[in-house]
DNA sequence: ACGACATACATGTCGCGTCATTGATTTACT
DNA sequence: AGTAAATCAATGACGCGACATGTATGTCGT
């Protein structure tokens, strides 16, 4: 098998069962591992419009992220209220219990982050985040993820 | 933000951009990622049963690819046929057309690898493949993938 | 002021991807 | 032989994730 073949199911496997063991760690809260990640962004962000949002989204890139916020407010997480200035934005912010439950996310995903370390010590970690970086750079999830760490 | 953080997400922003250039490079051929997925499976592995299949794909781990595949018999790349020796099992194979659209998936491809070696032009392969196998190692996605390469 | 254009969001559709359950068939045990 | 256990596949449910379309609101040029 092609190198380049390896690496392209290598990030496939890694992201499918990365998010599978979110999934499952994140399963107690009652929320998905998208849905987490809008609530870290939130909590950074806040207030953001939908579009916004989808802007520092690497889930669900493109489409404005309606439906996956539509979840949260249901469940009682994010506020959504529709901008005086322009009633075509909607100005999202967390809920107390939103505001909560980032606190938990942050936890679980520290366990993640920790099994990442793991797998990572002993190699030299710009080889490998240059070479991503440098795939996605000109791609929507790349610039999102950029206006995250640069900011 | 933390390395691992950081690399988390490129992970799923490489997986989502691929994905994605996949997705539309296959678009003339009528068949999605996971699609092509499988058919180049079973032009490597034939005959295969549902289960076999499910333990060689990336895409799909766990859970038998049924609905994938029925998609795949629907469009008359696939032939299922129920085995004579234990009925339980179903034996595929590609059709005519399922192997002739295996060889122009391989063309696509090759593009996406190409892309793909230009990103890594460079770099050391062997940080970036040496972490993430060794992330999946112990599990369904990396173990499936494993299957593939090393055989 | 008005009409063309742009923006922000919602919604319809389709194909996954995960988990759980069900039903059919085979195997193993006694 | 007869039953319990294991195996294989199908299916229901839910939440994405991508694309396309529709609708309301705002902006700009004239």
């Amino acid at each position: 098998m092609r190198p380049a073949e390896e690496l392209r199911y290598l990030i496939l496997a890694a992201q499918r069962e990365g998010n599978r063991l979110l999934l499952q760690a994140l399963r107690p809260l009652g929320i998905t591992p998208s849905q987490a990640e809008v609530i870290r962004v939130l909590q950074d962000h806040q207030p953001l419009a939908l579009n916004s949002l989808g802007d520092l989204l690497v889930c669900e890139t493109g489409n404005s992220p309606s439906r996956l916020v539509d979840r949260l407010t249901s469940a009682g997480l994010v506020n959504r209220q529709i901008s005086a200035h322009d009633r075509r934005h909607v100005e999202l912010t967390l809920t107390e219990e939103g505001r909560h439950l980032a606190g938990q996310i942050a936890t679980i995903e520290d366990d993640l982050y920790r099994s990442i370390d793991a797998a990572v010590e002993g190699r030299d970690t710009d080889q490998i985040t240059g070479f991503l970086r440098a795939f996605v750079a000109d791609m929507p999830a790349g610039q999102a993820l950029a206006r995250r760490t640069g900011v």
